[in-house]
DNA sequence: AATGAATGAGCTTTCATTCAT
DNA sequence: AATGAATGAAAGCTCATTCAT
């Protein structure tokens, strides 16, 4: 008698590899981390991995992969509703955190192991992670064509720049001897109300001319 | 001045390795760097390289702690004279990315590879980096004190939310195929602009006021 | 006769797998052969070869002890009815060729992947190429009796270096890129003739003389 | 102060690695042969191997380069100043049985593991082999245009049929378990005597005329 | 009988580090 | 100080074999 759902055996094993994968990473570094830790960890044998995967980068990438489908396919749910930018860039940034503290493991390896892969594997386009970045990036074309985010700013600039401040307030967080040092939530907020003044629109200050920036003195 | 002098001797291997490492890795990542590349490139024999620095990692370290000590100095050079705190924003983050355009291979190293290193994230403290960033929470205190910058922000969250959009921005443009496809110099008055308004008190001090960002030519 | 038997159904797995077997490693080699290789070209579980043989040595040995048999009562056959030695020697050796042209996959694994098992060459004793050979060692005795056959020749040397010079010629046969580079069947005349008149005794009988042997269209 | 001479130092550990490698592969067979074993017989560490060799197949090789060398160099000298095609050949079978009575682990590997190599490691021509029987087919060509070996005999298949010859034998030899079972000598002088008058020229023997040789009827 | 997922021992190769010169 | 030959630990991956179904 087969199991009661051989592709869910299939499954399981598949994921139960994937997510033993994630701790080691997170805790030993791709490099450091080695094949039998991982099959260890998912009580399989070292060979097994090999069925499921094509060799040790493949786990990272299907981890990127399979993960951060599931996180463009939330940060869209938290989003569904909402109409004004303002309060999605809010969302998003509560919503990008809440990840990370839920999954620290995953954080650490999508933050920190991933940009390896991303230099090194030449071939490999992390798709997903634009995919993920272009939900921000759609805000703010809707606010700029809303007219409450100013249409002078690249939208892939804010993006990476979002993003970046999200991810290194994330990675430090990681690194934080004591976890509770500070609250994400009340961090997200912070972040994203500089980035929504930031952008907003076109009612400048009362009585103030930009100044022309001096040029940077070379040392 | 002759080079006879043993001291400046040893200064110059020293220094000829450390930049031999920073093309090396930035070239093929830390760990597929190999010694004997770092050796050849620097034209000395592996074993002088133990004579100079304890280890592999070491060189890494050494790489960070004195080329971060480089741009601590610049950086404060850089904003010497300027008063003007959201002044000082702009020029901070005009002088990181000249530092990464004009360093290419080291700003490779030390975005990613430093990363790269659980030594370096779990056990090593980056006393540089946070004196380097304690130089733009500084300018954020000022401005807070100075009543141009909103006294609700903590420093520190939009220190790490600073660097982390540079950083994030500049990984990017090091990753570009393209080198040339966008300028770091309009982005950073972008996201220094951004920052600033963002940052910004209710009642703007005069001169306080962005210029207009160039727009990024295309992603 | 209905292919029900169970016997019968039996030899027909044995056979597919030896018959898998023998391209495969005439294909790979025995060592780069693997079972799963094996097992897909004859269409059968992995598994399933265990059920039919202990393990991939005695796959190769079995293909060994079964095709030499065939070839021994093929050459049996061949003989028949021949009188003179000298003429069986022709014949052995046209025949030899022959089924090397014919089952060219076997002629390489036979060749080449037996030698190379250790196991073969040192523990395992190839009493059917013992018996292959001992027909010809038969004719040599045959015709040192019938007194067209030196006496003072060993048989068991003749018969070793009779089978060396065909079987070396067959490799390069093998080997050789354009395999209709030379004719076989031309060449087993050559050789059969040498041996011929290098064994024939001083008085010949009548009917010994060899045959003008074709020449070999270049190598 | 350096070693009296550091080339010959370097070919010290070269030969001795080589040594040791013939040793093993005879013993357990090429791909049973690990390169800790051969490391180990030769006294350095495994990694010192790759000092000095690609891999282990590279080993194999650079064996059949060198030894090949000397062992055509050594037949040259063997058949100095004779100038009888015929006494030739005696002399080359005689050194052929030498050489593998001198070096029988050496014989064991040209013997069957070149062969793996000869047919796998496809971009591979044993020129060195095809040199040393290119000894045979010149002295073959030499007694053809002297009028002693009759010119219808292709040298090359000559030239394979009689290595095959010597090389089975010889392969007996190597295998038998009573090494002293037969004398190489002798066995060399039936060879070449079956040979020499198997090629032998124009004055057939009395009285006989060749019979055609009969189709070889296929079973 | 048949399957094929799972096992885990086995081995080549790399390369940071050492140390005799 | 400098060299670079030598070391040897380390680990990713393969694949023959097993066994629960």
């Amino acid at each position: 008698m087969p199991p009661v759902d051989p592709a869910r055996e299939r499954t399981d094993k598949h994921d139960l590899i994937l997510d033993a994968a994630i701790d080691v990473f997170a805790e030993k570094g791709f490099h450091h981390a080695r094949i039998s830790d991982i099959a260890r960890r998912a009580g399989v044998a070292d060979g097994t991995i090999y069925l499921y995967f094509r060799n040790k980068d493949d786990v990272l990438l299907t981890i990127f992969e399979e993960k951060m489908g599931i996180l463009i396919a939330g940060v869209r749910v938290a989003l569904e509703g909402i109409t004004d930018p303002m309060q999605k860039v809010r969302v998003f940034a509560r919503y990008h955190f809440r990840q990370v503290e839920d999954h620290r493991a995953l954080a650490e390896v999508l933050q920190i192991e991933l940009r390896l892969s991303n230099k090194f594997l030449k071939e490999y386009r992390p798709e997903k992670l634009w995919e993920y970045l272009g939900v921000f990036a759609t805000i703010v074309r809707e606010g700029q064509e809303g007219g409450v985010i100013r249409p002078d700013l690249d939208p892939f600039v804010l993006m990476w720049a979002f993003f970046g401040a999200l991810d290194e307030i994330a990675m430090q967080w990681v690194l934080a001897k004591r976890r509770d040092k500070f609250s994400l939530e009340a961090t997200a907020d912070t972040v994203a109300d500089v980035f929504i003044r930031g952008m907003a629109g076109m009612e400048p200050t009362a009585g103030s001319e930009p100044s022309r920036p001096r040029t940077v003195e070379e040392t």
